[in-house]
RNA sequence: GCCGGGAUGGCGAAACAGGAAGACGCGACAGACUCAAAAUCUGUUGGGCCUUCGCGCCCGUGGGGGUUCGACUCCCCCUCCCGGCACCA
């Protein structure tokens, strides 16, 4: 039957005559949940396949990120199922975070409170999406069954050394009022709310993911199955150096200094040392110099940021003191400088004006020596002639007994003779710093640690897990964290000597939740194990992860750096979590902008392109991404209202490939739901003439309908191979519009000897059309399907496979070239030889036009696709 | 600056291993149905040319060169766009 706009008729609001997928898709949801359809369990006899898509964050409402995000990871894992996979497609919710902390200070709700509203909301939402997940495995990060095993790796961790605590100058955000890891630092701002992020010192938990940085880094030429786009961003992320390490004595005879290089080949040109002004030496320097104290002073005091962005002019002061190059023996002077950080290496460089172009611009400057050691591979360089530094590979010059070598060889042979003397070293740099995991927030996981004056730093015994997060807490954004205000909470006697102690009060970074959550899902209800070994053993990895590119250097080196501590825990036996990584594309949508009122909805802007406010003209702003800000946001709600889940679904997968952004267009949505009702339409239609009987017949047999059963083998061969290649959802969904196209202009015919033939085809083709579909459009393939008759669910129907046989044309449609461009085309038998290929283009009418008064020089033959004839003068 | 990814009709996009550029969808135009509209169905739709309207000719995948019988596809150079990193020694 059909419906007038998909629910009351009356209510239309130019919209096509639909078929009623608010019942449809209502019916079937009810009946996959009361069956438990997508409920797995480890099974040894069919091959397993995880798919996983990244939990979302309970914010209150699912976005259209969400929807392409978990379609994609849905059509996924319902096509690995027909084809007869053990398939795990779980589903969680990523729930502990800043955002239930600031909807307490504004609506005085509590975090816990307004998490479980909308985890609840969000949940019946994907359901409404018709998405196949084994909700039994359903996990919450803020529940303590789950947080607790967080503590417990914490423990674990601090046991093995990789979870420390230092003081440190960490990021500190002034909205989120808490430290901020590295990563969650772009550009200097707060990844979260874009704000300025200073520099403050705090003592603070760390975990060592410096210690896997090697490692990290060469694992990911173990991922073939990664955007390369990722991997580059995790490798400058990991920022990998190797030079060495030289020690510079100081002419007074003190202490030698260390510093690192990538240029050891250039060590007889470094004419002076810089170290940053943070340096432990340069304190000692300093002393009795006021020039000295106050730029350390100054430097101390400066805006980090400023101070160490690119554009910044190089600053520096003279020490007094000088040190010894190892090399040339000079007496060379020290200074202190802006542009070094103590962070990276050792905190002190030799200088290299002449091939190094910041020690250039600083040398100039303050009018120190340059001197060259490198001389490009062609040409000479004069030091005074000198515009820039040469920073490329050459040949070693004025280098005493290294002159001569090339600049990559002579790196190996100065570190083998620093090593050999012992005042250097070969060394490693990295730019990964290690995780700052600290938050001075409330709706995290407690840090699992007790501060006792008698025995100092003692951590929580196991028993004592899980450290409970307290209800009773007052929430606000001052004054340090929540936690550390609630008495009962704080004050403990130590586990060690029963004294008095003092909890922790600081929270652990959201990051650490998801950084193992994807081994939880293995054995989400395990209550005496963070997992079950033999059931991650069976799972794991990840055969296709799926999210968004946001989490390229975040959350997916935490996982990869979690996955390897816990295989160093003996919990998994596997390096890297993610075996196949797919990262889409954001959803875009165009913004309208009015000078006086900004940004508008499109229900503000009238069809002229005015504001309905101030009439003024709107201006039609760039595609960006959705988001409130920009009132470019299509809510989901609202889309499968009024036109259902699997259209909601079907657009997101044909609009654009899945890694590609996605431009929204209205009329996209109505044209994916055109074709539903098309499909509905057409099989509804020849329902009751396909359910009556039908005769098995071969292919070589069949006198009626053998383009549309050709058809349906060449959709099977085209769709399974659009999967197969990358989920190519776009071009498979494309192929299927094709066979409904054929479908539609198929006439079941009215000559009864034919009839019965004819609808043999049609319901191989219709049924073919139907498995294909039901991937994408689970619901009304599940209708249709039942309507022709069947009555287990099309989720258990096997996966076709094409004939290679039928597929096989009788005649082929040959391409004539004439000098490579196209003058005629044959029909010819497809097994045609070379041979009679060439006679037939030859033969033609319309060629032999073209061949008038020219000689064939070749004839180029590409057995069923083209015949090239090539002439002289062309 | 370094690294990665892009650029194809009016629009979203196809073209998998070098072999008919533009599948499929949107939009537009025309027709059928209708009193009419909507919906639906059918056709046309890269640009240009024509006393020949054709199975026609020329041009056409950011620009310039090259390899090849043949290039969206491979190579070299360049422009622009998106993303990451960036005083990292």
């Amino acid at each position: 039957m059909l419906f007038i706009g998909g629910t009351i008729a009356g209510e239309r609001i130019g919209m096509a005559r639909s078929y009623d997928f608010k019942g449809v898709e209502a019916g079937w949801q009810r009946v996959w949940e009361e069956r438990k359809a997508f409920r797995v369990t480890e099974d040894a006899s069919q091959p397993k396949y995880y798919c996983l898509v990244m939990y979302p964050y309970p914010s209150g409402k699912i976005h259209m990120g969400h929807v392409r995000n978990y379609a994609i990871g849905d059509v996924v894992a319902r096509y690995f199922r027909m084809r007869g996979h053990n398939v795990l497609h779980p589903m969680g919710w990523d729930s502990f975070g800043l955002p239930a902390e600031n909807a307490a200070i504004e609506h005085g709700v509590h975090p816990a409170a307004w998490t479980v509203e909308n985890i609840t909301y969000m949940r019946t939402q994907l359901k409404r999406m018709g998405l196949s997940y084994d909700w039994d495995r359903e996990i919450t990060c803020s529940d303590p069954e789950y947080y607790r095993w967080n503590q417990w790796l914490f423990l674990r961790m601090y046991e093995k050394g990789l979870a420390y605590k230092k003081p440190a100058l960490v990021n500190w955000c002034e909205v989120c009022q808490t430290v901020l890891a590295n990563e969650q630092v772009e550009g200097g701002r707060c990844w979260r709310d874009d704000s300025v992020v200073i520099q403050k010192e705090l003592d603070q938990w760390f975990l060592k993911i410096t210690a896997y940085a090697d490692e990290l880094l060469t694992g990911l030429d173990r991922l073939p199955g990664w955007p390369e786009r990722v991997k580059t961003m995790q490798r400058n992320w990991i920022g990998k150096s190797v030079g060495a390490e030289v020690d510079f004595p100081m002419a007074d005879g003190g202490p030698p200094i260390t510093i690192f290089t990538t240029r050891q080949d250039t060590l007889y040109g470094a004419t002076f040392m810089v170290l940053a002004p943070e340096h432990a030496l340069a304190h000692r320097l300093a002393r009795g110099r006021p020039e000295v104290e106050g730029f350390i002073e100054r430097m101390r005091t400066e805006d980090r940021l400023v101070r160490t962005a690119a554009e910044t002019e190089k600053e520096g002061v003279f020490t007094g003191a000088f040190a010894i190059n190892p090399l040339t023996q000079e007496k060379i002077p020290i200074w202190l400088a802006n542009f070094v950080l103590l962070e990276y290496g050792t905190g002190a460089i030799m200088s290299v004006p002449s091939h190094d172009q910041r020690d250039f611009d600083f040398a100039r400057k303050y009018h120190l020596p340059i001197r060259l050691v490198i001389d490009p591979e062609e040409g000479t360089l004069v030091a005074a002639d000198l515009e820039k530094a040469y920073e490329g590979e050459g040949v070693m010059v004025n280098s005493g007994p290294f002159s001569g070598l090339p600049s990559g060889e002579g790196r190996e042979a100065i570190t083998r003779y620093l090593e050999e003397r012992r005042i250097g070293k070969g060394a490693v740099n990295y730019r990964l710093r290690d995780w700052g995991v600290s938050r001075q927030r409330y709706w995290g996981t407690p840090i699992p640690i007790i501060y006792c004056d008698r025995c100092g730093t003692v951590p929580v015994p196991e028993r004592d897990l899980p450290v409970l997060l307290p209800r009773d807490v007052e929430i606000t954004m001052k004054g340090g964290s929540p936690l550390a205000r609630v008495e009962h909470f704080v004050n403990v006697s130590c586990p060690a000597c029963h004294g008095p102690a003092r909890r922790e009060t600081d929270t652990m970074d959201t990051f650490v939740d998801s950084s193992w959550y994807f081994l939880r899902f293995c054995s989400p209800k395990e209550e005496n194990r963070a997992l079950d070994p033999a059931k991650v053993m069976y799972w794991m990895p990840v055969d296709q992860y799926i999210g968004g590119i946001e989490h390229a250097v975040l959350h997916l080196l935490y996982a990869r750096f979690f996955t390897r501590v816990m295989r160093d825990l003996g919990l998994v036996s596997i390096d890297e979590p993610f075996v196949n990584l797919l990262t889409q594309g954001m959803v875009c949508k165009e913004t309208y902008r009015c000078p006086t009122h900004g940004y508008r909805l499109p229900d503000e802007v009238d069809a002229k392109g005015r504001c309905t406010a101030c009439g003024q003209p709107v201006e039609i702003g760039r595609i960006e991404k959705m988001s409130k800000s920009k009132k470019n946001v299509v809510d989901p709600d609202d889309l499968m209202n009024r036109y259902g889940a699997d259209t909601a679904r079907l657009f997101s997968l044909f609009a654009a490939p899945p890694e590609k952004d996605l431009e929204w267009s209205d009329q996209g949505v109505e044209g994916a739901f055109r074709f539903l009702n098309r499909v509905y339409r057409l099989v509804e239609g020849w329902a009751e003439e396909l359910c009556r009987p039908v005769k098995p017949v071969s292919f070589a047999a069949l006198t009626v309908g053998r383009a549309l059963y050709q058809k349906a083998h060449f959709t099977i061969k085209k769709v399974t191979e659009d999967l197969d290649r990358d989920f190519h959802f776009n071009t498979a969904i494309a192929a299927l519009m094709e066979l409904v196209n054929s479908l539609g202009q198929f006439d079941l015919g009215s000559a009864p000897e034919e009839r019965e033939e004819k609808r043999t085809v049609a319901r191989f083709a219709v049924e073919t059309l139907l498995v294909l579909l039901a991937p994408f459009a689970p619901h009304l393939a599940e209708e249709l399907w039942q309507r022709l008759g069947h009555s287990r669910s099309i989720a258990e129907a096997r996966w076709p496979v094409h004939s290679t046989e039928v597929i096989q044309q009788e005649e082929i449609l040959v391409v004539v070239q004439v000098n490579g461009k196209l003058r005629s085309r044959l029909v010819l038998p497809a097994d045609a030889e070379e041979e009679a290929l060439r006679a037939a283009a030859l033969k033609d009418s319309r060629v032999q036009a073209w061949l008038e008064g020219r000689q064939v020089v070749r004839v180029v033959v590409v057995p069923k696709k083209l015949v090239n004839i090539v002439t002289d003068e062309r």
